[in-house]
DNA sequence: TACCCTAGAGAACGATCGTTCTCCGCGCCA
DNA sequence: TGGCGCGGAGAACGATCGTTCTCTAGGGTA
């Protein structure tokens, strides 16, 4: 097994055991055998919990944000695009290992004694505002900023709101209100398409 | 010290401990010492840390929702109340020791381990959304039901986005989309209104 | 064939966790 | 006054944590 393949076990098997129990609640221990990387190569690619936290989360975010991004792209309408994000949501909500944001998550585990982890949460909600805003703005949003920023807290209380509920239905109520905010806003026409 | 005051001290230090630093990295013994009541009496008033986190939590959620009640009654105009909510919270995020919302993080750290954990953070949404739901249908929105959702699902991400940025504007963007929400579902004048 | 470097398996270590137990001193009732 | 029970302080216990160490086996090079 070469480097980069024990990296990607590790990082697989942190990921999946991180996400669905929780950082603390998952020993080393435990992604060696799920990996089946040794414990001396773990500590030797990734010298310390924290730095295995940080890692998965990076890989993490350029995941997410890149399936995001492939599901909205294929919108042919600029217009729609926006709200594809919510259709985006819904099929995620819908996944029976869903449990919510995994930033958030780890943020409300770990963020007040882990300064990796912290930054790796805004640097990952950063880049999701930074998207949303290019979409809004070739939606035909003169000024995206603000509406971008309502879509982001949008997308961030119906990922909570999912988790909690156990329901996708917040992606569509998200969906709806997106709509209106970018009609409101002078997106073009497309706000409230099916 | 008598047992209501024992227990007062012990969720006092639970709430303060818990939601600074989350409930793993928090062990038993530095709830009794910062509460002052003894192992003994701890574990016979709570006796697994669990039955703490919960009774932490649910007095947490009449508390919060407490305020937020109180906060908003204050204001005289029916039709203002719904956007008074992020007023509160704006107030909130300002607070030194905002650390977003309890009861995601408790989700997000126990939630698939701790079924009664699990259960107050359901119940906390739920009643936040019977009081949201309220506070729509005084406004003189004729269905109440798809336009309270999304106040929750601005009022759940405002409250996130805040957490990680550390910044309070969310609740801003929260109240203004809030304001468009609530006009577009004609709900009376105020929308809008400072 | 003899040697050395690497990696794997898993024991070991010190710390800390949730929980229980021991011991002691103080206040109440006869 | 003497005994009794309750509560506080904190040691103790077994488990588990993150991390390191030991031991051994195997493969490449002279």
């Amino acid at each position: 097994m070469d480097i980069a393949e024990a990296d990607g076990r590790l990082l697989d098997a942190a990921e999946s055991l991180f996400y669905e129990h929780g950082v603390q609640a998952v020993g080393m221990d435990r992604i060696r055998a799920a990996s089946g990387v040794s414990l001396k190569r773990l500590y030797q690619r990734f010298p310390s919990k924290e730095v295995l936290v940080e890692a998965y989360l990076r890989r993490r975010d350029g995941r997410w944000r890149g399936a995001l991004a492939a599901y909205v792209a294929a919108r042919p309408s600029v217009a729609e695009r926006p709200l594809a994000v919510f259709d985006w949501l819904e099929e995620w909500f819908g996944e029976p290992d869903f449990r919510g944001c995994a930033f958030i998550n780890a943020y409300g585990e770990l963020g007040s004694g882990s300064a990796g982890v912290a930054g790796a949460v805004r640097d990952h909600k950063a880049e999701v505002l930074r998207y949303l805003t290019g979409l809004v703005r070739a939606a035909g949003v003169a000024d995206p900023g603000p509406v971008a920023e309502q879509l982001a807290v949008l997308v961030d209380g119906a990922i909570t709101t999912a988790a909690v509920t156990g329901a996708a239905d917040s992606a569509r109520r998200a969906r709806e209100a997106a709509a209106v905010l970018l009609e409101a806003a002078g997106a073009a026409g497309a706000a409230g398409a099916a």
